[in-house]
DNA sequence: GATGAATGAGGATTCATTCAT
DNA sequence: CATGAATGAATCCTCATTCAT
């Protein structure tokens, strides 16, 4: 890499890094620091100085993937009714998150799923909002309601849709409060 | 006419490998040729002659460790009822094993968990035994139910049998025919 | 005209880089400058004002070090006859500094021994000492008994008191002026 | 690297492998184990195969190098008489060797030179031999004698053989029998 | 003067894979 | 059939060094 300016764009730098890791993580499922930095342009050193360990890399990549499924949540819930949001949620965004984001499944060494928090969150939301309406059994601990939904990670390439929604009329049956 | 002693050798070395690989899944989640084969006291060569991909030995080794799964379903159909023998083999059996082979989830690069024909089968089995019974609607793929299983991967190391149990009432509400 | 702050600040700096490398040295027998600025609390820029080059800090480090050695001759010629003398700097002071400095030797890339002018002049002073008083022969240069010690870099870590007495009484004999 | 016979030249391979680290250890005084590789033009593993761990290198290199340094021994003792022996044991042989292999004990991390068994073999048989003639204390460890030429490390690169013969005089003088 | 981000060469180590014996 | 030596690509990671701020 010739002359170019270089503390200027620190944070330039590691939205790059976040980037190209994401994609690595996408097709590969794997992280490799060398790789990483090359297709981020970037030396290195740099990956390392950002992101010192591999989970520090992983996580921020997860962190910055699941944003968009923790904020479309009030949007959701304001323009569907809470079942209705719910099952969106799990179907048109979750299925889709998980479906292309199996490398990050993997590299998070499965049974750190509960750490999750913010996609818990987003779900606890939804949850609740049914909870309030009546519709989702209070008895019901938000973690078992997002291991229902691990089965995503597993969806077929071509039929996702579908099976995504069998799932969750298995689920929503599951958790439906029918007093 | 005997069993050649070359052909006695090489199923053991079969074995033997099979071993080896199925405890390095186990501990490291991970398979190398060079180390299987050192663990194994065989030549690599070997290893390559008997299982020339990766994905081979792989799927190898989860037949011989998925092979209780499948045996032990028959008995506890005819120990309990359908629901008991579901929720049984579940919580006792399907859960225990998919804690400890996490390993093998990843190495599979999950959706092929379709392929796992052999659990499929077991799974089968208890569906249409519950389906017999009434207690399970006849509408329901295999593959749909074992993808709402699919969050056993992610089963917490103290708590899993709690964990599991939860699971599993979601489950059986989701798919109990309550006509 | 008082000492500027930012003078200060630079003798500080220089000490702290030199505690630092002092221990790199002891632990590691290596010194790596982004390690020693990270240790020192110190951007390594710092570290590169202030000792250009490796050797410069090595050297440095040295001579710090070795400064207790040169400073404790005068009160054993005071206190001790001179043969004395010789031999308790040799076995309780030399002894065990080259016991503990075994990285820094490493590190000034042998040969460079002649260099270490300070504890030369330390050894001179002892010798000269021992030549006026007769019992050192006069014709013997400084650096052939600073060789015939040498061995001491290769003490026993368990053993090494009763090693360099074993050494002092060949080398005393050796120098000895027995007319 | 082309095709080429491979199984054959185990042997040739361990060798030239030696051959390059001990040139790479004169020049740099360090072992790389690509460097090395690359010199002796063998795959970089094939040089782990054969040397699991630095240190078996090093020592392998050692041993190789000594060689001639213990072989030489009886010819001197057969040759000269055992003081005329001994020196030129000394200034001849071991100075040389100590000068060129700096790197080799800087890398051997000091301390170890007890464990250069071979040469302490051959040095103590030049012991004995000076000690059966009477000219030589018999009360003196090899070790320590060892310890007292720990000099000829640090010896100047033009001057050396004339601070052995001063070294060796002194040393001389240390070990000689006066009675 | 001080700081510390960035770079990238370089050294360690592992592994898949081939192939002579 | 089995063995295991050899190869070298690929990864990991650390450092020396530069230079913008």
């Amino acid at each position: 890499m010739p002359v170019s300016p270089r503390r200027a764009d620190t944070r330039r730098n590691r939205e790059r890094i976040l980037v190209a890791a994401s994609e690595s993580l996408k097709r590969t499922g794997v992280v490799s620091y060398n790789a990483i930095a090359k297709r981020a342009e970037v030396g290195v050193g740099t990956v390392y100085r950002h992101f010192p360990a591999p989970e520090d890399l992983i996580l921020a990549v997860y962190d910055r993937e699941v944003q968009h499924l923790v904020e479309v949540v009030p949007s959701l819930l304001a323009r569907h009714s809470p079942e209705e949001a719910f099952r969106t949620w799990v179907v048109g965004h979750l299925a889709h998150y998980m479906m292309t984001k199996r490398g990050l499944s993997a590299a998070l060494r499965a049974g750190d799923l509960p750490k999750y928090t913010s996609m818990l969150d987003a779900l606890d939301a939804l949850r609740q909002a049914n909870v309030d309406a009546g519709t989702i059994r209070p008895d019901l601990t938000t973690e078992t309601l997002m291991r229902s939904l691990g089965g995503l990670f597993f969806l077929t390439e071509d039929r996702w849709q579908a099976e995504a929604e069998a799932l969750v009329d298995l689920v929503w049956r599951g958790v439906h409060d029918s007093r």
